[in-house]
Formats: structure tokens, C-alpha cells, sequence
DNA sequence: AGCAGATTTTAACGATCGTTAAAATCTGCT
DNA sequence: AGCAGATTTTAACGATCGTTAAAATCTGCT
């Protein structure tokens, strides 16, 4: 079988259309697009080559041309939407530092919903593929997907300046992440319990009105490093 | 095909064995059992009847004499496991009115833990299957999965007295289910990311200095029905 | 002992899975 | 025009899936 060839080094631009460059997709984009949404709607061993032929609206066997094997597909998702993630996550950052944590935290939270909403799949396949049975062999791309919380919690601690002690930052950005992950990428069964639908401005409003009502008090201890003092101090 | 005899109107008693009447154990309770474990590692998709053949070590097709199919052992499986949390949420409750929100949480915790200890399944059947492809069928026994959630909100209400508003109390059972369900449901990815072992006492004094860190000042505010202020009120 | 019904085992079905091989087609260059 | 290599299509593989049918075995009663 002879192996695609990489464009990256060797660019063969097309002669600058006046279309979007995004716009002059290859395979390879499609169905890389194309797996994102069906790993976004089943778990991995649960979504098929075939799915993703079909949504890609290409023959299945086509796939194993750009990407060898299922395994490496599903890490090449992963990685994208992850980084993608990732990157948004950075500048959801910018310029809070002004604002104090109440403002602050309700804006990066809009911020966060608004990122969401146009790219649903990252969230959506973290959480169908967070739960790991114990003693059989791990998921191909999981490392990534266990990277994820690490990431974000960096980009937390880089961002905003804390007096917070290291356990309570941890404590805090898990919960944030637990929440925003089945909050958001398994809205489905969350709004439904609610009696609302996953997408509606009612279901965000009262996912944003929890997380504040849950993180803020913890927040702004950690911000701010005071010691409110909960009950919590066990000496 | 001849279909199963019930054994539930005629009992036919084995005569009063020494062993216990659990010991006495057909082949429908070791499907179960098996089905229970199987169903606790895979999503509904990925397990299968021969996996659960396998580990109940009877021919697979005898599943199919005691369950027609697929769907309803699962439906079975998540009946039975959401009942036993259900019948043992109930007793955690019990006496903590006296206790007051900190040591009554901490004590309500240490029993929940120790449930979970003995029946891991439960939770990692629920985080397992929680999430749900917006656009397709659900799994057969998801009804019950989504009851999950309003049962223990019930179960807390009616244990509590609460001054708290509706909304307050929802969003507090609905935080803490999700942060339980992903902790002790998941707890092979939030043990990973720690460095820490799943069932290890350190991480399960982790998680429990976490859900007190993030929720007792909710939890005080919804019991004694005072209004803290953390800025939340808006008009 | 012999029967009837319950239970278990054995074999096989059609469907779907990921992957491979080979043929067919497209593309860019001489 | 004709070639070489890249890309796509077609057909098929072995494996696994849930389920069914039929035979074999077990159990309790007369």
C-alpha cells in the first residue's frame, strides 16, 4: 500500500483561490471533521469506520488510506480537538485580571459557553471517553484525554495571580473542569433531567447560574487568599 | 422456545438450607452478578452477552433463556443497581439532623464512601452510560439512569429540613451527584490525573476533602437558610 | 422406570466490524 | 500522448456480535 503523501514540507499551495484556504479541503480534512462529530456522539469502540465514511461521504476503506488504523484516527481527534481547546482556553483569560472574581468569573464563563457552543465536540468526547475500566488495556488516544485537566490547570494557574495553596487551586479547577464536562458535553442527559433542551439559552443560564453558585466562594478564596474559614481548617 | 419458569409466586424453597438462601444461587442471579460487572467496565455498546457469558462461565446463549435480549439484561442490571443505591442512600441519613452541616456532611460522606466501596458498580454503570448521542436512540434501560438524579434529590429533601429555595437545593444535589458520580464513578481517570490509585484511601480522602471544600458552604447556606451573600443575589 | 417439562449445550444464522488487496481512476509532468 | 505516482473504488478477508434452533441433559413426579 503506498503512504499519502505529506504536504506539510512540500506545500503545493493552490495558486491563492478566492476562496477561503480552509475552503480547498483534501480528504484527509473531511474526514477528520467527519470523526470529530461521530466521536462527539459515540464512545470508541461504539463509533465505526463506516459511521465516519458515511458522514464523510467518502467509501470506508478511503480512511485507512490517510490514517492506518482506527487507533491512530481516533488520537489524531483527540489531539485536535484538545488543542483547540486548549488554545481557546488561553485567551478566555485575557483581561480578567482587572475585574475581580465575581465579574470575572461570570465573564470566562461566557467566554467558555460561547466557545462551546460553536465547537461542542471536545467536551463531548472527553466525557464519553473518561470513564476507563480498570483492568483492561486504555483507550488509544486517552493519554491526551488525561492530559486535559493538567492543561487547564496551568493555563489557570499562569493566568490568574494566587495566594491560594496549591491543594486548594487542584481541589477547585477538578471541579470547575468535572462540572463544565457533563454540564456541557453531556447536556443531553443533564438538560433532560431539567426538563430543558441541551442547547437552550435557559439550560446555559442555569448551568452558569450553578457553577457560580457552586466555584465562587472557593474562587475567591483562592484569589484573594483570604481564609473565610468554612469549617474546613483542621488544626 | 420454552420460556423460564417464574419462580416468584411458587416459591419452591429449598428446604431451609444451613447456607445462606443468597448461597442457593441460579443461573439467573450469576448472570447477574456478571452482567453487573461486565456492564460496570464497557459502555452497553462495547459490552457483550459473551463477556458476560464468559465471566458468569456458562454458555452464552443461556443468557438469552433467562433474557430475551441485550437490552433487557441491561435494563435489568441498571434496575437492580439503582435500587440498591437507592434503598442505601435512604439509611445514610439517618440521624444526621442532629449532627449539623459540617460533621452530618462528613459523616453522610464516610457512609457513601464506604456503599461505594462494596458496590463500585453502581456509579461506573451510571457515568458509563450517562452520556448520550443527542440525535440517536437511547440505551434501553436509560429512563432508569436518568431517574437517578431525581431520586436522590427526593431522598434529600425528605431527609433534611431545608429553608433553602427550590432552585438552591436542585443545584446542590445536581453539583454533588456530578462530582460523585465522575469521583467514585471514574475514579481510575481522577486517581490517574492525582498520581494517585483509584481505591486508595489517599485518594478517597482526597475526593472527600474536595466535595467538602467545594460544597459545605452551599450545603450550610441551603440547610440553615441563611443568606450569605457571596454575591450571587441579583436584583 | 418412564415421562414432561425445565434447563443447558452445541451449532449455526445474518449482520457488522476493522483491515487488506487489487483494480480503477485521477493528476501532473515530460 | 504517455507515463508514474497519488488517490479512490470495489471486493473480500477473518473476527466478533446478538440471536435462534435444535439436540442433549437434568429434574421432579407418577
Amino acid at each position: 500500500m503506498a503512504t499519502p503523501k505529506k504536504n506539510k514540507s512540500n506545500k503545493t499551495k493552490p495558486p491563492h483561490s478566492k476562496t477561503s484556504e480552509r475552503q480547498k479541503k483534501p480528504t484527509r480534512n473531511k474526514i477528520i471533521d467527519a470523526a470529530v462529530k461521530v466521536f462527539a456522539d459515540y464512545p470508541y469502540y461504539a463509533a465505526s469506520i463506516r459511521m465516519i465514511g458515511k458522514s464523510a461521504k467518502i467509501d470506508h476503506p478511503l480512511i485507512n488510506y490517510y490514517f492506518p488504523t482506527k487507533a491512530t484516527l481516533f488520537e489524531e481527534v483527540v489531539k485536535h480537538v484538545t488543542d483547540e481547546y486548549y488554545q481557546a482556553n488561553i485567551t478566555w483569560f485575557e483581561g480578567l485580571e482587572k475585574l475581580g472574581p465575581e465579574s470575572g468569573f461570570s465573564l470566562y464563563i461566557d467566554r467558555f459557553f460561547n466557545f462551546a457552543a460553536k465547537h461542542p465536540s471536545a467536551l463531548r468526547i472527553v466525557a464519553l471517553n473518561l470513564v476507563q475500566a480498570e483492568e483492561h488495556d486504555e483507550i488509544p488516544g486517552y493519554e491526551r484525554v488525561r492530559n486535559f485537566f493538567e492543561q487547564t490547570k496551568q493555563t489557570f494557574k499562569n493566568a490568574i495571580p494566587m495566594q491560594g495553596i496549591a491543594d486548594d487551586i487542584e481541589m477547585f479547577t477538578h471541579s470547575f473542569n468535572t462540572l463544565a464536562i457533563n454540564y456541557l458535553g453531556a447536556s443531553t442527559y443533564y438538560a433532560g433531567i431539567l426538563g430543558l433542551k441541551p442547547g437552550s439559552r435557559q439550560y446555559l443560564k442555569w448551568v452558569k447560574k450553578t457553577m457560580m453558585f457552586v466555584l465562587l466562594p472557593q474562587l475567591k478564596q483562592i484569589i484573594i487568599g483570604e481564609n473565610m474559614d468554612y469549617g474546613l481548617t483542621q488544626k
